[in-house]
DNA sequence: CCCCCCCC
């Protein structure tokens, strides 16, 4: 056979040429070699140029010219189609727009064989095989391996260099639009130990690139466009951004970095200060993830589709603060209650008092390394736990949208009825009084420290029942107990309520309109207790019979708490008493104190407390003696209705900051409830 | 070239 006695190519040789290697000899095969065509009208031989397809018998690469005094070699016929060369000395140009493309100059060759068949089924070379080039050779073939901050010095220069650089955070593809275009975009943060600049890329080259980037990995990257970036917009360090275009090279650095890697930069303020900033700037901050909203989709009238939306508060020794998420971070939002969270590039907006919105760069970041900063979190997080030192975390009020307890917000009403503008506050709590009656569903919401009438519309009150309107108002005419059980759900709910609070006239006279807009849902959303944080119950907590505590919910007339041991009545109520009486002078001994927080949760108002315990659930917190094995409700005849054994465990959270306090405490689960309510409800 | 706005 004749390919016996083919001569041997240098596979790979076309791709060390291209990455730019030098002094290095390949042998190639000529695939093609066509005279290039001189100016219109020139036909004088003398000068011609000639273009070659070479092909190393794996690629065959179009962009190679012959040095014009070399064209002896093709008139004289001994270099033609199909002659293996040996190349000894070829140069690398780039050309076209950004030197996007590469020119093999052969500059000195040796015929190998003339005449020859076609060696092997090479395919073009491209882009890729360019990218996939050993990454020494990339750095070779843009001469200059720079750190980020150069960047600033070469962008005048041109195309020549190469960055090696970490991918600390990248946002998610976007489909954009407005007056000027539409298109999609995506942006990342790119750093190394010289600084940080930000990455974008818009429509197909963001699709391009979009998977190829991946977080926490480091790539070298070639023939990007720098151009100063919108500072206004620019939360990088840089003052120039890295623009993508089709034809940058981006290769991922696959050596390990036996340093620390290089990082975003986090510039945290405090919580409290984000009320000084001006709304539509971007701040850091880093605290405590105190409450994670479920992931919500409401209809957005701009986009005219239904858009993702999830809520998580923040919180560190001083303040509060909503942080929202959209879109896919909303959905994509995952993170363990109360762990250390920093947050890069949060927007500042005022919707219902200061808050923060995510925006496409925001990082949230909750792996944080080791710093003074978060040792001092890890304290707060540790304390809040083991509720040792609750008195730091009381002063939420400092910013408008935390969380203020009611006490704090009935003493807050007389300027409010001065000012006669809205105010918004946060709430945690949950409903006690749900008034069936109504179309709107007015309810009270109480705490630890008091009570709060507020009115609830539309999705507010349908997301507390976890109902439809409609769907609630054909049950509500023929089924009771359903009813009843939709009720007891949104009573059983501890949330954080937003609360609108405006004055307005009604009648001639003027009155405080609390109107609940909306809730928000804190972390441990199942029917986890609060407990109440006044001196008698600090005395308690830090005595170690510290109570584990349950909740019941009865709408009977008539309850009693009783011990399953012994039997002892501890605490009755019925329709002809006051709970708040009859609880008080019962809170003696074991559960007193206890007792006396519960009623001072759900009763201690003006309200007509007996039509609370007939018409709506209540509830009562009973801390349990540890020396009781069980607690069992029982009604007035005495019959058991509901029992507690083998106490499980749930989160309390402190009402003012919704951080968990402690883990022993006990709770009835929605279903037991149910179940209780199904078999006692008729 | 995005980064508007979206939830009041």
């Amino acid at each position: 056979m004749m390919s016996e006695y083919l001569p041997q190519l240098t596979p790979g040789g076309l791709n060390e040429y291209i990455s730019g290697r030098k002094n290095y000899c390949a042998t190639l095969q000529v695939l093609d070699l066509k005279s290039i065509k001189e100016k219109a009208g020139d036909n004088s031989l003398t000068g011609k140029r000639y273009r070659l397809i070479l092909s190393d018998g794996r690629h065959f690469f179009s962009s190679c010219v012959l040095r014009t005094d070399m064209v002896d070699l093709v008139k004289n016929d001994i270099l033609k189609i199909n002659s293996v060369i040996r190349l000894n000395h070829v140069d690398v140009c780039n050309a076209g727009v950004n030197g996007s493309r590469v020119i093999l100059v052969v500059q000195d060759l040796t015929v190998v064989l003339s005449d020859c068949e076609t060696i092997g089924n090479p395919v073009q070379i491209n882009d890729i095989n360019i990218a996939h080039a050993r990454v020494d050779l990339l750095i070779n073939l843009c001469q200059t391996l720079l750190g980020l901050v150069q960047l600033v010095r070469f962008r005048a220069v041109g195309g020549k260099w190469v960055i090696k650089a970490r991918v600390a955070n990248k946002s998610y593809i976007r489909e954009y639009s407005n007056a000027n275009r539409n298109g999609k975009v995506f942006s990342a943060g790119l750093v190394d130990r010289t600084g940080e600049i930000e990455l974008v890329a818009f429509d197909h080259v963001a699709e391009k690139f979009d998977t190829k980037l991946e977080i926490g990995k480091t790539y070298f990257i070639t023939k990007a466009n720098i151009v100063p970036a919108n500072q206004k917009f620019n939360s990088f360090k840089h003052i120039y951004q890295m623009v993508l275009k089709i034809n940058t090279i981006i290769h991922i650095c696959e050596e390990q970095d036996n340093d620390a890697p290089a990082d975003i930069f986090f510039n945290f303020i405090p919580i409290k200060e984000v009320a000084l900033r001006e709304n539509n700037t971007l701040c850091d901050i880093i605290g405590l993830v105190s409450s994670i909203d479920e992931c919500k989709f409401f209809y957005n009238k701009y986009k005219q589709t239904y858009c993702a939306k999830r809520d998580i508060m923040i919180t560190d020794e001083e303040a509060s603060i909503i942080l929202t998420l959209w879109e896919k971070q909303a959905e994509a939002f995952s993170n363990t209650p109360c762990s250390i969270t920093g947050i890069k590039d949060a927007k500042i907006y005022d919707f219902r008092g200061k808050s923060l919105s995510s925006i496409d760069s925001t990082v949230i970041r909750s792996n944080l390394p080791k710093t003074n900063r978060t040792i001092q979190l890890e304290a707060l997080r540790q304390s809040s736990f083991e509720n040792l030192n609750l008195a730091s975390l009381t002063t939420m009020t400092q910013v408008k949208s935390s969380v203020a307890t009611i006490e704090e917000v009935l003493a807050a009403e007389v300027d409010l009825m001065q000012h006669k503008s809205t105010e918004y506050f946060y709430v945690r709590g949950y409903c006690n009084v749900i008034d069936q009656d109504d179309a709107i569903y007015m309810c009270s919401i109480v705490d630890a420290t008091g009570e709060l009438n507020v009115c609830m519309f539309g999705n507010a009150a349908e997301s507390l029942l976890d109902t439809s309107a409609d769907a609630f108002h054909q049950l509500k005419n023929c089924n009771t107990t359903n009813i009843q059980n939709i009720f007891m759900h949104g009573a059983a709910k501890i949330l954080i309520f937003t609360i609108d609070s405006k004055v307005v006239e009604f009648n001639m006279e003027i009155c405080e309109e609390s109107q609940n807009s909306e809730k928000r849902l804190p972390s441990c959303s199942q029917p986890s207790l609060e407990i109440a944080h006044d001196e008698e119950d600090e005395c308690l907590q830090k005595n170690n019979t510290c109570p584990s505590v349950m909740h019941c919910q009865s709408k009977f007339k008539k309850m009693k708490i009783c011990s399953h041991t012994d039997d002892n009545v501890l605490s009755e109520a019925d329709d002809e008493s006051n709970i708040n009486e009859c609880i008080e002078c019962e809170t003696c001994q074991m559960s007193g104190d206890e007792l006396f927080q519960a009623s001072s949760a759900s009763t201690q108002t003006n309200m007509d407390v007996s039509t609370v315990a007939t018409q709506t659930p209540w509830i009562i917190y009973v801390h349990q003696d540890p020396n009781l094995t069980s607690i069992t409700v029982k009604d007035n005849d005495k019959m058991p209705l509901f029992g507690v054994e083998g106490m499980s465990v749930s989160y309390h959270y402190d009402s003012r900051c919704n951080v968990p306090i402690e883990n022993d405490s006990t709770y009835i689960c929605d279903d037991e409830l149910s179940e209780f309510l199904n078999k006692t409800g008729k």
